[in-house]
Order: structure tokens, then C-alpha cells, then sequence
DNA sequence: GCGTTTCTATACTGGGCGGTATAGAAGATA
DNA sequence: TATCTTCTATACCGCCCAGTATAGAAACGC
């Protein structure tokens, strides 16, 4: 309602305030005072705060402290909390999600899909990340504020799910899936579990239950 | 932190208030001036608030509001919000989620399986009732402030799974299921399929886009 | 009718939120 | 060194949150 914050077209913002963002200057301006601290660093961390809490469990002041700058600074780099997250999400798909494309080169369907499960149980597993999803997490998230992270998250999601159901309708012009597969259906099913492993991690599951989940669903995938 | 509520152990606050919640009478004590609302009612409201925006994005205002009672009847007769809503989730459990125990009842782990899947996806696609699903929504939430809300829904979430695996064990014992199946996994593995459905309903999937996830989960599952 | 009890309505509290104004410190150019 | 630019630090704003104190109205037993 209020959130007449820059991202939206991303130009009002401009006429507000005296500044540019400095993350969106040309990578380095000589002039002035350089910033004290490093922009990728900071994004890194209050991608992690943001992706272990949600955007609404995320408080300006875990992101600060997280970040290691004040508020002001903050601003001034990011624009916003609102922007901030979308440049956290950038990040989480570039460095986090990049195994989806790496998926999607395999040359079967079911190695896709192995590919994809493996990896993401793989992420689940690892103990120097957040546990759960961002897209999850923040798919579900509650308040009304987050509306627009909400529609922005599902979007990608949709986007990224679109690159699987091209790949499956590209295994059945193949001939390596039957002819009356349903793709789109087939891309809802791997989503769900690689959701619902998202799920069940981000509630405290163990790794070995993480590991029959996947091993479980690989199992039921024909041509084993 | 600060939660220093009734639910914990139930006895603090009434120390604190001079009533009882009257809710937690008896049904009918004749003195004094009756509830002028229903707290049956009153609590299905309730729970649609939560279930549509979770417990942290669900504010007294909304409650009240859905409720039509005044913030101070609300305390006087739930006791706090987060009493309101455990009492919003046993209504949830028993109502909502009453054909987990009538999947459990089916002869085989495949009509388990099915019944489930199936149960599932019809709620998800009621228009009556608030899209995902009560468990996932909080499972996943954001702030610390739901930390004990978090842990009672994964509490309960592990309960209802644990019926399962007793459900699929005894399948295996009944030569229904291979013995060499992980029954474990195999819960796991369901679970995350609706929990996906569930973020794919919430996230506004289409209904036809969720019946084709179902579908195709039963066709995967074995001797179908 | 009375008196008691328990309801409702209004208005308030302290605290945390996202976001910002202001002022001073520090680096860069010259 | 002088000046300018852009950083940082502090303190603040209005808003909404969960929860509550107070006071008045309504229904019961008698």
C-alpha cells in the first residue's frame, strides 16, 4: 500500500532521493568517499538471513547486523528491504539454484530428474546453508506486506518450471518418455518433491530421512 | 520469550486474570451474563484467518474482525493468541484432516496411498475453504515470536507421519508391500508429495495443474 | 425489584517495525 | 592543504503489533 519504494517501476524512487543506489552505479566511480564495505559480501549475508527467516521474518535490524553496516547504509547501497531481497534472490538463483540448468543438459528424463533430486537433497544436506527454500519459505509467507515478494517468488518459480516441462515435451518428441506422458503434470510431481523436501528439511528432518525421501522417489521412477 | 501464556503449562495465567477463559468451563455455568457470540463459530473464523495468512500474518485485528467479537472477549474466552490458535488447530486436525484416519483404514498401501493423495487434493481444490494447508503454512514460518507455534505444528506433523509408517510396516508384515521397502522413506515420500501439492495449491496453481500432480503420483506408484 | 456477575466497548501501553533526517567523519581530487 | 563528495552514526518518525485497564451495560439468582 505504501510500498512506493523504487523496485516497482524503479525509477520514482530516483526523484526522491538524492542519490543512487551505489550498487546500481557503474561498478566503480572514482570520485568521493569509496564504500567501507564490500556490496557482494553484504548481499551474501542478508541473502542467508533472509533465506533462513522469510522476507517478513527478516527485520531491518537482523539484516544490518548481519550485513555489518547501519541502516543508512543499507539504503543507500540497496534501495530498500524490498529491493535488497530481489538482489538476494538473484543471488540465490545465480549461485544456488544453478544446478536446474545443469539438470535440464542431461540426456535422459529420468537423469534430469535424478539430477535434480540429488542435487537438491544434496543443498538440503549441507550445514553451511539455511535450511528449507527461499522459494518455499516465501511462497507461503503470510502477511499482506509481502504480497508482491509472494507474486515475485511464484513467478520465478513458474518461469523455472517452465524450462522442465520444455525439457520432458522435448524427451517425448525424443521418444525417450511415452508419447502420452503428461509433461506438465510430470514437472508438478518432481516440483512437489523436491518442495516437499524443502518442506520436511526447513521442519528438522534428519539427513537420512532426507536420503530415503529422495531414494524413495527415485525408486518409483520408471525405467529404473 | 515474553510468552508467558496459559498454553505453556495452563496454570500461570490464572493467577494473573480473575476469570477462567469460558471457554474452558463447563459448557453451561448458569451465573451471570451468557457469551453473547458462539465460540464454536467464533473459532472456525478463527481458523480461516489463520489458515489463509499464518500465525504471524495473522493480526488480532483480522481475528477480531473475522470473529465479529472485541479484542477483550477474544482473551477472556481463548486466553491469548497463541492459545487461540492450538484451539484453531485441533479444530483444523478434526475436521480437516479427518481422512488421514480413514486412509489408514484402507486394506492396502496402495488404497492408502490413493485415499490419501485423493483426499488431498479435493481439499486443495475446495473453494470453500482457504488454499494450502495449515501445517506447511506454519511449518515454514518466518519469525521467532512463532518458534513454539513452529515446533507444535512439527510436532503434530511427525505424529500423523508416524501413523503411517505404522500403517506401511504393518502393509510389509502383511507381504502387501516388498519386505525390503522403507517404510520410513516411503512416509517420507508421500508426505512430501502432498506437502508439495499444498505449496502448489497455495501458491495458486490451477486445479486441473494439481489433479494432473496427483494423477501422476498414483501412476507412479507401483502394482497400480 | 436488588445485587452480583460477567459480558462488551473504548482507549490505552510499551515495544518493534520500516524508513529517514541530520550531522559529522573520511577519502579523493586538485 | 583546501574543497568536495560520499560515506557512517545517531537519533528520530509514524505506524502497527499483542495485550490490558477501566468503565458501563446486560442478564442471571434471589
Amino acid at each position: 500500500m505504501a510500498a512506493k519504494g523504487f523496485s516497482a517501476e524503479g525509477a520514482g524512487f530516483l526523484r526522491r532521493t538524492h542519490y543512487v543506489p551505489t550498487i546500481m552505479k557503474a561498478c566503480c566511480s572514482a570520485k568521493g568517499r569509496p564504500r567501507e564495505f564490500c556490496a557482494d559480501t553484504a548481499l551474501a549475508a542478508a541473502l542467508r538471513v533472509f533465506w533462513s527467516k522469510g522476507y517478513e521474518g527478516a527485520s531491518l535490524t537482523d539484516l544490518t547486523e548481519a550485513m555489518g553496516i547501519t541502516r543508512p547504509s543499507l539504503y543507500a547501497a540497496f534501495g530498500n528491504k524490498e529491493a535488497l531481497f530481489k538482489m538476494a534472490l538473484d543471488l540465490y538463483e545465480r549461485e544456488k539454484l544453478d544446478y536446474i540448468g545443469e539438470a535440464l543438459k542431461e540426456p535422459t528424463a529420468r537423469k534430469v530428474a535424478e539430477h535434480l533430486l540429488r542435487s537438491a537433497l544434496e543443498m538440503q544436506m549441507s550445514n553451511s546453508d539455511p535450511k528449507g527454500c527461499m522459494g518455499v519459505i516465501n511462497a507461503v509467507a503470510c502477511g499482506a506486506e509481502a504480497e508482491s515478494i509472494r507474486a515475485e517468488v511464484i513467478h520465478r518459480g513458474r518461469v523455472a518450471k517452465q524450462g522442465l516441462i520444455d525439457r520432458f515435451e522435448r524427451a517425448k518428441a525424443e521418444g525417450d518418455l511415452p508419447p502420452d506422458t503428461d509433461a506438465v503434470g510430470l514437472t508438478s510431481y518432481l516440483t512437489a518433491i523436491m518442495q516437499g523436501l524443502a518442506v520436511q528439511g526447513g521442519a528438522g528432518a534428519s539427513c537420512q530421512d532426507l536420503k530415503a525421501l529422495i531414494d524413495t522417489s527415485l525408486a518409483m521412477w520408471p525405467e529404473a
